[in-house]
RNA sequence: GCGCCCGUAGCUCAGUUGGAUAGAGUGUCGGCCUCCGAAGCCGAAGGUCGUGGGUUCAAGUCCCGCCGGGCGCGCCA
């Protein structure tokens, strides 16, 4: 309908070129949207207030002449022109209630368009290190990304979804050596746990294995492993630093022993059960909570074909690498940075930045002609240098979209859920979704847009009452199922085509509403899309189920005259209809009962 | 200190890319079930859009300065 209107709006405009007026005046997109109050007729468009300079006329007497040059439609029953030059259009009757039908016939892909034409993008998200469970910040990531996923592709793109598994750098390495400590714990060495390893009960769970399958065959005395180590930074028990060292050179020394004490096959032992082991908790998790993807990226064979070596030597050619301090440095700083950035350390380890470079850069010679990727908002100081880096390697950086996602702060009983990421302890996504169930999951984590902080309420979550926005809309599906229900036990017919046929008896206020609310499904979807923001359908549905709710609660379905109940049972069925799309692209169940 | 994000009803948040009289939910108060699911509906009250300037026909929305909050500023990822 919008865009009817905008092509209508277009022949008038040309109309009047003709005409000779508008003479050298650039024609711009024309704005047509949906209005705010009724009086003011279904849509509207400033577009005589935008041009009237232009035209060097008043934007009232600039509306007149586009009205006076719109070619007729059967679909507008009026046009008017209001306050300061706007121009209101009236749709007819039959315009609202000729989307029943379209629903109906295009079911499953009602709301669906081809206004990405097949373009190839590729969406990355989550992408958390293979180093422990997933937890409730990458869970918000999560229903992000396969959300903004599925609405580009509802909208016409060919949506590429990937995972890129961090399984070859230094934090992996710390992983094993974690793992292999906590075995050494396990098999009643004591020593005091490096600050920077990590802490999670899981890795304790990974060490048991590792003694169950192999008893005490990779034993060594931790003496032996903590010889000669840099001094690492030591907490008190309220994680207060009392005495500084380097605990980055510590752990680092650490993995080196630990490599060297084990000797190979036996360090890529633990280091493969560690990382298998994680993997696949990852991916079961992922999976349970509806998220999959196409591909599962791994940054080790990305070093295997040396391809971030290649990089360093693109880099190194095009003169934007130097030396300083024993290590190699990126000149991002010619690229909008605020500083130049190291590529590879002083120990000859190339860092998680360069790597990401050559990450992104393949997917561009994947052949994607968009990609998105999905981030913690505490990364957004790594977006520059990132685009910098494509850009000196001659990559179009406007090709790559970085989607921020803040952190959720879960609250119970009205009070915030503490979390340390540095105990280990932290709740995860996998905790949440045995609590809150996943659709609750699902819909809380995109209710709100992803740069704004959430605040999820876990026992709101789990309610069952309308101030639950899930339950709210799924109800209303649930519903129109229990009307068919009823149906079929009172012995009543139904023949949708004579619903069709009487769709002109929807004629209340409630059903004009609903079926307005209808019609503008299409439009939230193409926005929600085009702009990443989920939270816009989740808002719409929430709106919808209402306008459902208020009509039933005002008007039976069931009225003994077949015309009327039949065309209500249209209705109705086309509420279900686009709820269950909509749910769908979310990633939440549509029940029949509940 | 510098950079990015955010300040809208008591609380949690929308606000259609600059449009007409700023909207929901929740909370408070008050109504609606001999009738398809009350897991619902209807009504009332509640606002200097943090603040001071600027841009223009038009600013919650764009620009600048303050105030307040979050995040980032590693040879960590």
């Amino acid at each position: 309908m919008k865009t009817l209107l905008q092509t209508l709006i277009g022949q008038a405009l040309l109309q009047l070129q003709a005409e000779g007026a508008l003479s050298g005046v650039e024609l711009p997109a024309i704005p047509v949207e949906r209005t705010r109050d009724r009086t003011h007729g279904d849509f509207a468009s400033s577009i005589a207030l935008g041009l009237a300079k232009a035209a060097r006329s008043k934007p009232r007497d600039l509306a007149e002449r586009i009205v006076a040059a719109l070619p007729a439609s059967e679909r507008l029953a009026q046009v008017e022109i209001a306050g300061p030059g706007f121009i209101n259009f009236f749709l007819t009757p039959g315009a609202y209630r000729a989307v029943v039908a379209e629903i109906l016939n295009q079911s499953d892909a009602f709301g669906r368009s081809q206004i990405g034409g097949g373009r190839r993008v590729q969406v990355e998200f989550v992408s958390a290190n293979p180093t422990g469970p997933l937890h409730v910040g990458h869970g918000r990531g999560a229903a992000f990304g396969a959300t903004v996923a599925n609405l580009l592709e509802a909208v016409g793109y060919q949506v590429h979804r990937e995972y890129y598994v961090n399984d070859a750098g230094r934090q992996m390495n710390i992983l094993a050596a974690s793992v292999w400590l906590r075995y050494l714990e396990h098999c009643g060495e004591s020593f005091r746990f490096p600050s920077n390893g990590y802490r999670g009960g899981y890795v304790r769970d990974l060490a048991a294995r590792l003694y169950a399958e192999h008893g005490s065959a990779y034993v060594t005395s931790a003496a032996q492993a903590f010889q000669n180590l840099p001094q690492d930074d030591i907490y008190d028990e309220d994680g207060n630093l009392v005495t500084p060292g380097d605990k980055e050179a510590h752990i680092d020394a650490l993995v080196e022993c630990a490599r060297a004490l084990l000797g190979d096959q036996h360090y890529r032992y633990v280091f493969e059960l560690g990382l298998n082991a994680i993997l696949d908790d990852i991916r079961d998790d992922l999976q349970e909570f509806g998220v999959v993807y196409d591909h599962w990226y791994s940054e080790r064979t990305l070093e295997e074909r040396g391809a971030v070596n290649k990089i360093l030597q693109r880099l190194r050619d095009a003169g934007q690498l130097y030396e300083k301090d024993g290590a190699l440095w990126f000149r991002s700083t010619r690229f909008g940075d605020e500083k130049d950035r190291v590529m590879q350390r002083e120990n000859g380890q190339t860092t998680y930045f360069a790597s990401d470079i050559a990450y992104h850069l393949e997917k561009f010679e994947r052949g994607f002609d968009w990609v998105i990727d999905v981030w913690g908002a505490d990364h957004h100081g790594y977006v520059p240098r990132v685009k910098g880096a494509l850009q000196a390697l001659g990559a179009d950086p406007a090709k790559l979209d970085v989607l921020l996602v803040q952190f959720a702060i879960l609250y119970r009983n009205g009070e915030r859920v503490q979390m340390s990421t540095r105990s280990g302890d932290f709740v995860t996504l996998r905790e949440l979704r045995h609590e809150v169930g996943n659709d609750a999951a699902r819909f809380f984590y995109v209710l709100r847009k992803s740069e704004q902080h959430l605040d999820f309420d876990l026992d709101l979550a789990k309610s069952q009452s309308k101030d639950n926005p899930v339950y709210y809309i799924q109800y209303a599906h649930a519903r129109v199922c229990s009307v068919l229900r009823q149906l079929r036990e009172k012995g009543l017919p139904r023949n949708e085509a004579r619903g069709r046929d009487h769709l002109a008896l929807l004629t209340e206020p409630h059903e004009e509403a609903l079926l307005i609310a209808l019609a503008r499904y299409p439009e939230v979807v193409e926005a929600a899309a085009l702009n990443h923001e989920p939270h816009q359908l989740a808002q719409y549905l929430r709106e919808l189920a209402n306008a459902f709710h208020s009509y039933y609660n005002e008007h039976r379905v069931l009225v003994s005259e077949d015309g009327l109940r039949d065309a209500r049972l249209n209705l109705s069925l086309a509420t279900r209809q686009v709820i269950r799309n909509g749910l769908g692209l979310l990633g939440v169940a549509a029940p029949e009962a509940m």
